[in-house]
DNA sequence: CCCGTCATGTCAACTACGTTGACTTGAGAC
DNA sequence: GTCTCAAGTCAACGTAGTTGACATGACGGG
């Protein structure tokens, strides 16, 4: 896995702006970053990466989710989900069971590690959003939702 | 280059909020690609991605910027910049001249093709950010850019 | 004039993350 | 018994990044 910290820095570059939009379109871009730098070194830590937490997120809200509907998720293939997946299992982070009736799928869940592991990398990326809101306010923080909704929704 | 595109589409997964960060956690994530679908759908039509907007977008706001001072902004190694960085070269999307003192450092512009490729590129970012804030009024894209900022720089 | 340094360029080897295509295995349904 | 479905696996590939080592050309000083 490789060094995904960085050394937590690197500033903010400045750059004319040539449009109005582009101090957003950037804040995007370091908003993402800063959100998720703290997260991806604690995971470098532990030998994981944002594929793997992002399978640990998943699971951790659809507990006994087949593998089927995990690649429709992560919207990845189910080749690429090997890999991070099996080593998840390895690591006892995950378990898999079959399920009683429906032997041909298999059921996924987290086990108490792979709970604190999950639950430790979101916090990292939670804190930086509590602190952006309360600096902010509950109006703000309302009008944040609001404005990345709509962009997420964008079609 | 991938087919970075998936169809434009890939509807936000509906999962269990197990704290009450966690769907702006996922807002972040969705806001991140609703922002960048088109813009890599239209980028891979032109064999370029996410590396070479980059770069053509920090040279589009720096003309004249060396090389060692754009490794500096993107934050990659010079072996990893090497690659699309010529590819833009040979397209004609860029230019690199020596500077007539510093003749050690060579000077990064947009020749009229790459312009014109950036500014698409972006204006399908821009034109999302447009829509979310002209749905939100200047007091929810304010209050938007300062959390964003709050969360970029968050260290 | 030579030497060191600086900016750039390039080669090789590696890791990670993703893809498509082809094939196997095991379970269930008819 | 055959067909289908969920899952697993293998091979080959593309792209994005890394580190390490080394070459080249320009510049500055002794």
């Amino acid at each position: 896995m490789a060094k995904t910290s960085q050394a937590a820095g690197l500033h903010r570059a400045s750059l004319a702006k040539l449009h109005d939009l582009d101090a957003a379109l950037e804040l995007m871009y370091y908003g993402w970053r800063g959100m998720t730098l703290e997260a991806d070194d604690y995971l470098a830590k532990q030998g994981l990466s944002r594929p793997h937490h992002r399978i640990l997120y998943v699971v951790a809200r659809r507990p006994d989710i087949a593998i089927g509907a995990l690649i429709e998720i992560l919207g990845i293939s189910k080749q690429a989900l090997n890999r991070p997946l099996n080593l998840l299992l390895e690591r006892k982070l995950l378990t898999s069971k079959r399920s009683p009736e429906q032997h041909r799928s298999k059921l996924l869940r987290l086990t108490d590690a792979g709970k604190r592991i999950e639950q430790r990398a979101s916090d990292h990326e939670r804190k930086v959003l509590r602190a952006a809101f309360d600096r902010a306010g509950a109006p703000g923080a309302a009008a944040w939702m609001a404005v990345m909704g709509a962009i997420a929704d964008n079609n």
